[in-house]
DNA sequence: ACACTTATAGTTTATTTGACTACAAGTATA
DNA sequence: TATACTTGTAGTCAAATAAACTATAAGTGT
């Protein structure tokens, strides 16, 4: 995290002072990846400044002229490389504490992406970054576990209500993957008959004439997500529930 | 909206220059009431400044030493009195060009309140502030039609999921009362005895031993809200769903 | 040929939803 | 006092949905 220095002239003493002033808004982002049927985020290792050597949320400054949407593709794009993703904002948090430093607020986003299409060398200035498995993120800097923690419960909600889940599978993926990609986010078990015919209803899913390959036992066809259709269902009324 | 002047050191030339600065980031809250069937906002007229007799939503700065939603909390206190209510953070609004004279992200709020327990005269300074039918809101200042439009579409999904519609009600209420309130936030027609079947059967509700008065018809009974039941329900699985 | 794994189809029952009917209990007014 | 009118409240019934389960197909490996 930069520190900025700044001279003020203080308005008691008339003086000219020099402080440390924190660009008073950050923006972190907790990204998730989906690995053989785990869910994992995304951390950084701090390489200097107080939190040398301790992981936390990439994240970063926003610039004057862009938005904070903006900003997060942004921080995202030189992160990962990845241009097309999923991002929402979560919402800002600002304990006054919640920075050692100074009074900085951050707006935490959460973003869903494919780990076919990421490649972490683009671009990246942190000292490492790696994948963890959710059960297995420890002590975050600052108030990142409660980012975390507060990005999970909006992902459980979400992932019910909009069909977002299918951003952090492949292009083509099976429905056992998609079932079981719901069966980690939500914490449940689900039943494989019952979940195909679910989702098979809707008619968001394209079948392809392809099949698994490499696996052993009766391959399963592919299925693409049709996003074109969902729109148009959802113009018509259509909501998606699962 | 008020603009604070500050004397700075150009870093650049090295001298003393004088700018309108705003201070970055301030609140903004849609507060709704419900009266007589219709949902209603509390928006205020602006006495001064570029925006002097135009509405917009109440608002304010974030003081040094508080969190976000303690100053959201501090700024509907000053300007209802109202000490205990249903306040939610909807997410930070910050596009580049939101506020005419500088860069401001403003943190947006919902509150939802009960009119009776409401006094406008409480330490309020604008102008005015009035209750606006939700249809009747016009153009308001900045990006808050913005604003208003998403907290109305959080409402709308909040408020199936969670019974937070009991803060827009008095104490004490009658299912159709209940209904209709469901009815104008979520612009549907809903089945009085299917309704009354769904709510009771969550059994969040204590029927008392009171009736309407003063109506021209059968007087019906009242019920209020039980918060702890609620809780206690919510802790051995129950999902609030309407 | 057989065991084993996963895919996929179908059945059955309980639960929920939505539409509707009926009647009760009050007030207003003819 | 009778009648109309309004809203409250109870109950019925068919359709849709969800949940649990059974059965079989289609592959791989031994």
């Amino acid at each position: 995290m930069r520190v900025m220095k700044k001279k003020f002239i203080d308005e008691e003493s008339g003086k000219i002072i020099e402080k440390s002033v924190m660009n008073a808004i950050t923006i972190d982002c907790v990204i998730f990846g989906f690995d053989e049927g785990n869910l994992e985020v995304l951390l950084v290792e701090h390489a200097e400044g107080i939190s040398k050597g301790k992981w936390g949320l990439p994240g970063g400054w926003i610039k004057e002229e862009e938005s904070i949407d903006e900003a997060a593709h942004r921080l995202l794009r030189e992160l990962t490389g990845i241009k097309d993703l999923f991002l929402e904002q979560l919402k800002a948090f600002g304990e006054p504490d919640r920075f050692p430093l100074g009074r900085v607020i951050t707006i935490g986003y959460y973003a869903l992406i494919k780990k076919e299409d990421f490649d972490i060398k683009a671009g990246f200035t942190a000292s490492d970054a790696k994948w963890y498995n959710l059960s297995e993120v420890g002590n975050l800097i600052y108030d990142h576990n409660t980012i975390v923690d507060y990005s999970l419960r909006r992902l459980r909600n979400k992932v019910k209500r909009a069909p977002i889940g299918f951003n952090l599978l492949p292009e083509k993926f099976t429905l056992l993957q998609l079932m079981q990609l719901y069966e980690e986010i939500l914490g449940v078990q689900l039943d494989k008959p019952n979940f195909r015919r679910k989702i098979l209803k809707m008619k968001l899913l394209v079948a392809l004439d392809e099949f698994q390959s490499n696996v052993s036992h009766r391959a399963a066809k592919l299925y693409k997500f049709d996003e074109e259709r969902y729109q148009m269902l959802t113009r018509k009324g259509f909501i998606f529930e699962v």
